[in-house]
DNA sequence: CGAGAGACTTAGTAACTAGAGC
DNA sequence: GCTCTAGTTACTAAGTCTCTCG
């Protein structure tokens, strides 16, 4: 990893360059210069900006070629020169090892009974002289930051003044993403080809870049709007008067063809490439993803500017398609601390929008997005303290409110009865809020977002009275799209125990449902009194801080932990694996994540693994009846010779390795894009025949080459009994989950403390539950004690 | 009081990568 | 040692909630 501290933006950048008002980037290149350098080739990745006196070196090196060119003929030096090493290393390892299969050959042919050498007699070991503090183990850069981070304990640091989120920020504000290079493959329309400036062909080129199959073109209700959307967009940008009118005429195919290459060329990278590019992505880091607060180094979470592209909203949203346009640094802005150099903006001849010196926000960078005017922000990341303080916050509320949780169901139970609708409204909200996780729902604009509801905006049509045609059932089903158009899909049974135990008001709600919902129209609001104001406004007079989304933070950590409780009740709890403890705690886990309505939709790929497996537990079952026909004319004295025998694999098995070689071969001598293209062929072709050599070893691994004895028959009988038990319980896991996000509310809603004193109890190692980044996010909560309960005391601590 | 700006949290999906399994 | 897959991370859309302004 590279030292120099070239790419240590933040704590040098101060030392290093004079703190300037105004901030201005290098002097624009003239405005000429632009389309010519769009035509020059492609840098290999982000250019990075050399140093200027090496510039000038190269210059010399290389008269008559502009900067773009020198830079990128200095990358392919690079890249040669890692290749080199990389083969020469390759070059030494293969004749150690022939060496050393020289000398075993040598002793073999000595009869095997070599004489031993006789051993080097042992150097009497040296003592050691303490010359100093033990040199610590070499770590690279990334690691070196990392150490730093974490041995800043926020938890245990002085806070900033009152209202204020930091005293002091400077940072490497946002990278750019690359400028477009056009490609000049052609569009074409109605046949023919069709001329387009760089603006032109990048906008095609998004489209052209668009999954047919994926959740925007593939449904042909959201294509629509997609496709309406973008060529709304494409046509302004072709300008009045072209002769491109009629999308149906539009053929991207060229150009998916090229961008298809481009994906084959990039497959058939070398490793030296690999390590080059990783070494620009290292610097890249370095330069903007750090930042320091207070005189501590935190991690950004966005560095990167979003780059330009079609707009994918989700669902059925009215502006998906529309073109997401580049932002120029003109349209960010930055934040930092007024004593600290501003952070250098990184497009030559650009400049900030504006310099901002607020301490009272945590954003570091701010922009306004084309297609809604929404704003846009660079922010420190989920391990920072910014966001660990506000995380464990919000869990010390949500822990609050199970001392007032009583109270605010009494208040709730009153209020369903009142005579006020509104005060009805109002407990009925609050019911569902509480007792179903349903979000709050704000108002939307339909001509603007998907529509989707919640709460406070759920209508007539979301809710079917007795869909199961019982008239002694309080059964309603709610059907309607949340958050991300995802559905929830539920019949309550308000007559059930679980809703009318324990002052559950079951009956109540439904009556009030039935009455809120008569003599409305479908599109009405069932709750037309309320909005999240007037329902956050009550419950804040409830508690101090309460907002409709703490009850989901509350149920999950309280699900979770009761579930937990459950589980470690069971009798032989303390004789479970860890592993099994492990499948235990993702149980609780997706009892919450059910609770939530946290889904994910299922990929086609998951959907053809899901098949694959099903299939092979066929092949398993249908194999295991030939093994039991067989072991029966073991015990009946049957004609032996009727037992098939396996075919011979060689053959196959000589064609894939010559295939997977040549594909090999192929790459490594790759050197223009066509012969890298091909390479990537070679080896799609060459693995698809692996596979198909693996499907038909799979197909007859129950059989024997030879004819077999009647024990490894009966063996074999047992083995498979256990794979196919295995591969069923397999299958139903994953089916079960499939469309169960976990993720969402171990991230967003179940108190981390629950979860570490749950490990602490049971000793589960941590990283069986939380991934690193989990627990970077969590480190406030790894010292909580084993028998740490979410509850009232815990919440009164900040 | 309501609308909307502004700031921050929550969310699913695409892309990437580590390590299990052959 | 290599590949494939499951788990993880990056990305950015889509919510919630507070505050200000007219």
């Amino acid at each position: 990893m590279d030292d120099s501290d070239d790419d240590i933006p933040i704590a040098s950048l101060t030392a290093k360059i004079a703190p300037a008002p105004i901030i201005k980037s290098e002097p624009k290149p003239p405005p000429a210069a632009a389309p010519a350098a769009a035509a020059k080739p492609k840098p290999i990745d982000g250019a990075i900006p050399k140093k200027v006196k090496k510039e000038v070196s190269n210059a010399e090196k290389y008269p008559g070629l502009t900067a773009d060119e020198i830079a990128y003929k200095e990358k392919l030096k690079e890249i040669k020169r890692f290749a080199k090493i990389e083969k020469q290393q390759k070059k030494e390892k293969k004749k150690a090892k022939k060496e050393k299969e020289a000398k075993k050959r040598q002793r073999e042919d000595s009869g095997g009974d070599f004489e031993r050498k006789p051993k080097k007699e042992k150097k009497p070991r040296a003592i050691k002289v303490e010359t100093g503090p033990k040199k610590a183990k070499a770590t690279d850069k990334t690691q070196r930051l990392a150490q730093a981070m974490k041995a800043f304990l926020w938890w245990n640091a002085p806070t900033p003044p009152e209202g204020q989120q930091w005293s002091t920020m400077e940072h490497g504000g946002v990278a750019f993403p690359e400028e477009y290079v056009p490609h000049g493959v052609k569009m074409f329309y109605d046949g023919k080809e069709i001329d387009l400036t760089p603006e032109q062909e990048e906008a095609a080129t998004f489209m052209a870049g668009m999954d047919k199959n994926g959740m925007h073109l593939g449904n042909p209700k959201t294509a629509k709007i997609f496709i309406n959307n973008f060529f709304t967009d494409f046509k302004a940008l072709l300008g009045r008067g072209h002769p491109v009118k009629d999308f149906a005429k539009c053929d991207f195919k060229r150009i998916s063809d090229h961008l298809e290459e481009q994906k084959m060329v990039k497959k058939a990278i070398t490793d030296g490439e690999k390590k080059m590019n990783k070494k620009i992505k290292d610097q890249i880091n370095f330069k903007h993803g750090y930042a320091i607060v207070d005189g501590h180094i935190e991690k950004v979470g966005n560095f990167n500017m979003e780059p330009p592209g079609t707009f994918r909203g989700r669902g059925e949203h009215p502006k998906m398609g529309k073109i997401k346009q580049r932002v120029l640094p003109e349209q960010v802005f930055m934040n930092f601390s007024v004593e600290n150099a501003p952070p250098i903006c990184p497009v030559p001849g650009h400049a900030w929008g504006e310099i901002r010196h607020d301490p009272c926000v945590q954003w570091l960078g701010n922009w306004k997005e084309n297609i809604n005017g929404q704003d846009k922000y660079m922010q420190l990341a989920a391990m920072s303290s910014f966001k660990g303080k506000s995380d464990r916050s919000k869990y010390n509320k949500a822990a609050r409110l199970c001392g007032n949780i009583e109270k605010i169901r009494k208040d709730y139970k009153k209020n369903l009865t009142a005579k006020d609708k509104a005060l009805r409204q109002l407990a009925t909200a609050m019911w569902v809020i509480d007792r179903l996780a349903l979000r709050v729902g704000g108002e939307k604009d339909t001509d603007e977002e998907a529509d989707t509801v919640g709460c406070c905006s759920l209508r007539v049509e979301h809710m079917t009275f007795n869909p199961n045609n019982d008239d002694d059932a309080l059964e309603v089903e709610l059907e309607f799209l949340g958050k991300d158009s995802m559905l929830f899909k539920q019949t309550i049974d308000f007559g059930s125990e679980l809703y009318t135990t324990n002052n559950g008001m079951g009956e109540q709600v439904y009556k009030n449902f039935k009455n809120f919902c008569t003599g409305k129209k479908k599109s009405d609001d069932i709750f037309e009194t309320l909005t999240p104001s007037i329902l956050n406004d009550h419950l804040k007079n409830l508690m101090p801080g309460l907002s409709a989304k703490v009850f989901r933070t509350y149920n999950a950590s309280v699900t979770l932990q009761d579930e937990l409780a459950k589980k470690e009740k069971v009798e032989n709890w303390d004789s479970l694996t860890v592993t099994q403890k492990v499948t235990n705690y993702n149980d609780a886990n997706r009892i919450v994540a059910i609770l939530c309505n946290h889904q994910r939709t299922v990929s086609k790929a998951q959907e053809t693994a899901l098949e694959t497996i099903q299939a092979k537990l066929d092949t398993l079952i249908e194999q295991k009846k030939v093994l039991k026909k067989i072991l029966k004319l073991f015990n009946k004295g049957g004609d032996l010779s009727l037992i098939p025998k396996k075919k011979s694999e060689t053959e196959m098995k000589e064609a894939v390795t010559k295939a997977l070689e040549n594909a090999k071969k192929m790459k490594e001598e790759a050197k223009s894009n066509e012969e890298k293209i091909a390479a990537t062929k070679a080896d799609a072709e060459a693995k698809k025949l692996r596979k198909e050599a693996g499907d038909s070893k799979f197909s007859q691994a129950h059989l024997w080459e030879n004819q077999p004895s009647e024990s490894q028959v009966a063996n074999k009988i047992q083995q498979w009994t256990q794979k196919i038990e295995r591969m069923s319980m397999d299958l139903k896991n994953k089916d079960d989950n499939k469309e169960v996000s976990l993720g969402t509310s171990k991230i967003n809603y179940m108190d981390p403390r629950a979860t570490v004193a749950f490990c602490k109890r049971n000793e589960v190692p941590i990283d069986r539950v939380f991934s690193r980044t989990l627990r970077d996010k969590f480190n406030w909560a790894m010292s909580v004690t084993p028998e740490w309960q979410f509850c009232y005391e815990i919440g009164l601590e900040d």
